[in-house]
DNA sequence: TAGCCTCGAGTTCA
DNA sequence: CTCGAGGCTA
């Protein structure tokens, strides 16, 4: 090596160097913004970490600065599992609603102590999750349905301000960071995109909410890459080797870290200042710089937070407080009622169209009759429309003043408006329905249902394709799908021979589906997506489902008098029993579930009900060992209970036991049962 | 038996 | 997102 150059060693450390340096100066502009460089010093940094790295092709790391120009496009996101589910939060709209919150939170914790919050202004765009290892980022993904999100790391990397390696020591040292934050797009950057792609004669986004979303999913980064899109964080979902006492502290150590915060975070001593917080938003909501639709409260003590634990898709200890949504006036043109697969007849709101928060409105739901009469609307009456969430529309109220004596009553059919069969209202139920299991209405609804995601998933069957191969004649069940030959719908308007190959191998791709998806498919009354896994997990075969009785069924957690009969009801049908020997006999084939790991754990489906004091641990260890070992905990004693174990000063929950005749067991026995003793 | 929670089934628009 | 209803707990 000659003398006058510079060392392997040395190059590192310089482009080493230039890499901190460049990320200081961008969270300084992205973050701070207070560059301490001029435009010129940094791209001459830039230029020379390029040089060197094309040199030096060695030092290649996807984290460098040279990097964020975006990574060739991919052909589609890859599913990621998050590491800690991500929730949504449970909404207020009044301070009465928020001070219930409040008391529930008394009411969980067990005393009426004063309780400290943080609040932050609920920003209206695209949820992340961004993972740091050792202070170095690794991966983003976008929150999906919360249990699993898409993986999109390439874009996350084209954001500046979003640091690729934690500024604090403290921070740079832990193990695993996992963040959630939004990508939102401030007014001013929404508006001259829009511009931009206007000129270009491109389409231009509705809101700056689907914005962030486009811009952010994209496939090719390096457009991501050019759109000013703004990160910013407001929550440590996961971190190990740090403990954290508030939530405050969260917020700050995030700060200290180099990563953007949402802005106008408040620590709110109590209720009090939770309201002053939320009114001066929304005084101030106009004049921010990005669009928000609430503020966010969350209990500061993670202690707390800890109590009071969550419920499925929400934690108890933060709640958003929503804004008013933006309502419009417009006219109820019409209602009509609609028949869906089950033969509800729910009631539709046609109404004159209204532009409302980024869409044009020209129907709404009524939900059911109930709700009409409640609203006490009218035909013809003007009406208050919002969209609830800022999504589904709704109507909100009429508005009687405005009456000129010509509207007309909305009058609930009496026979369906489809096929015309007498509609039947159950004594205490609310919903009308259709009798008639042949009403055009149900057998399409039911094949839009077979076809669907969750279902059989057959891409490039929608529900525009099912009614079309309905009214043309090609199918008359879902069944008929697989024998559907490409011949035959190349004929049909608008379905070239190329597309009508695809869909046919489709549908020809999809005759094998997993069990719980086919149950799913059936439509059994009752049974959604959930209880198909259920039933699923307990049958592992159609079979055993088919031949189940009522009372096998209802020893099931989760499944009541009412699903037990409307699963066997279902199998019993003859018209159901042809539709699935049809099904078989055109090639379907469920895949019956293997035994599971799940399965093997040696209390899986066994209940467990503690009465008096245990000696060797707690309950709450005793509860965890239990559904660590596939069991349940129950706190009732039930003729669902498996077993009972009796510690010492057993309460009634023996007594009930005994009259139940459910097994009841000794410590000792539990510990052996357990693998502990 | 009431109250909490989850689920199913209906809904809109781009 | 909304409602009603079913299931479970207290």
């Amino acid at each position: 090596m000659k003398s006058n150059e510079k060392s392997l060693e040395e190059i590192k450390k310089e482009i080493e160097f230039l890499r901190r340096e460049i990320e200081r100066h961008n969270y300084l502009y992205y973050v701070k913004n207070q560059p301490e460089i001029s435009d010129e010093e940094y791209d001459a940094l830039m230029d020379r970490l390029r040089e060197l790295e094309e040199k030096y092709p060695q030092f290649y790391d996807p984290n460098s600065p040279t990097q964020r120009v975006g990574a060739p496009p991919a052909k589609e996101f890859a599913t990621v599992r998050h590491t800690v589910p991500l929730l949504s939060l449970d909404k207020v709209t009044s301070y009465e609603e928020f001070m219930e919150f409040q008391n529930r939170i008394w009411r969980f914790l067990g005393k009426k102590v004063e309780i400290d919050y943080t609040a932050t202004p609920k920003l209206d765009g695209l949820s992340i999750a961004v993972r740091y290892e050792h202070g170095r980022f690794v991966r983003g993904a976008t929150r999906g349905d919360g249990f699993e999100g898409e993986d999109v790391t390439a874009n996350v990397r084209t954001i500046k301000s979003i640091p690729m390696y934690l500024m604090s020591e403290e921070a740079a040292k832990l193990p695993v960071l996992e963040i959630r934050g939004e990508f939102i797009f401030h007014k001013d950057d929404f508006e001259r995109l829009n511009e931009e792609l206007a000129k270009k004669g491109e389409k231009t986004f509705a809101n700056a909410r689907n914005a962030a979303a486009g811009s952010l999913r994209q496939l090719d980064s390096s457009i991501t890459a050019q759109r000013p899109l703004k990160a910013y964080f407001y929550e440590i979902v996961y971190v190990e080797g740090r403990e954290f006492e508030t939530h405050w502290e969260k917020l700050k150590f995030m700060e200290a870290a180099g990563l953007p915060l949402v802005p106008y975070a408040r620590y709110c001593k109590n209720d009090e200042e939770v309201r002053e917080y939320y009114e001066n938003i929304l005084r101030e909501r106009e004049n921010l710089p990005f669009e928000i639709d609430g503020v966010v409260i969350k209990v500061n003590r993670i202690e707390y937070q800890r109590i009071l634990g969550q419920v499925s898709h929400h934690p108890r200890w933060a709640v958003a407080w929503k804004f008013p949504s933006q309502e419009a006036i417009s006219t109820l043109r019409d209602v009509i009622w609609s028949v869906g697969r089950t033969g509800a007849v729910t009631p539709v709101a046609i109404l004159e169209p209204v532009f409302i928060a980024g869409a044009t409105i020209s129907r709404a739901t009524l939900h059911n009759e109930d709700e009409i009469e409640r609203l006490g609307v009218m035909i013809g009456d003007k009406v208050v429309v919002r969209r609830a969430g800022d999504v589904i529309p709704e109507v909100v109220k009429p508005l009687v003043e405005l009456r000129t004596g010509k509207e007309k009553p909305i009058v609930p059919p009496t026979h369906c408006p489809v096929c015309g069969a007498k509609l039947s209202k159950p004594p205490g139920e609310v919903i009308r329905r259709c009798p008639n299991r042949f009403c055009p209405a149900q057998i399409a609804e039911s094949i839009k249902h077979f076809v669907s995601r969750k279902a059989f998933d057959i891409e490039g069957i929608g529900d525009k394709q099912v009614e079309t191969l309905l009214r043309e004649g090609l199918i008359e069940d879902a069944a008929d799908l697989f024998t559907l030959e490409p011949e035959r719908l190349e004929k049909l308007e608008r379905w070239g021979p190329v597309l009508a190959a695809k869909i046919v191998r489709n549908i020809q791709n999809a005759k094998r589906i997993s069990l719980p998806k086919f149950i799913f498919a059936l439509g059994i009354p009752g049974v959604g997506e959930h209880l198909a896994n259920v039933l699923a997990k307990h049958f592992k075969s159609l079979d055993a489902l088919r031949n189940a009785t009522f009372d096998e069924l209802i020893q099931i957690p989760e499944i009541g008098p009412n699903t037990a009969q409307s699963i066997v009801d279902f199998f019993a049908d003859e018209h159901n029993r042809r539709f699935l020997e049809k099904l078989f006999s055109v090639g379907v084939e469920v895949e019956e579930i293997r035994e599971e790991e799940e399965a093997e754990k040696p209390l899986s489906g066994k209940t467990f009900v503690f009465t008096g004091a245990l000696s060797s641990m707690t309950r709450d260890e005793a509860s965890e060992l239990v559904e660590s070992l596939g069991g349940r905990v129950s706190s009732s004693v039930s003729r669902k209970t498996d077993y009972v174990v009796v510690g010492e000063n057993p309460g009634s929950k023996y007594d009930k036991a005994k009259k139940l005749g459910v097994t009841t067991i000794t410590e000792e026995e539990f510990l052996k049962l357990v693998g502990r003793a």
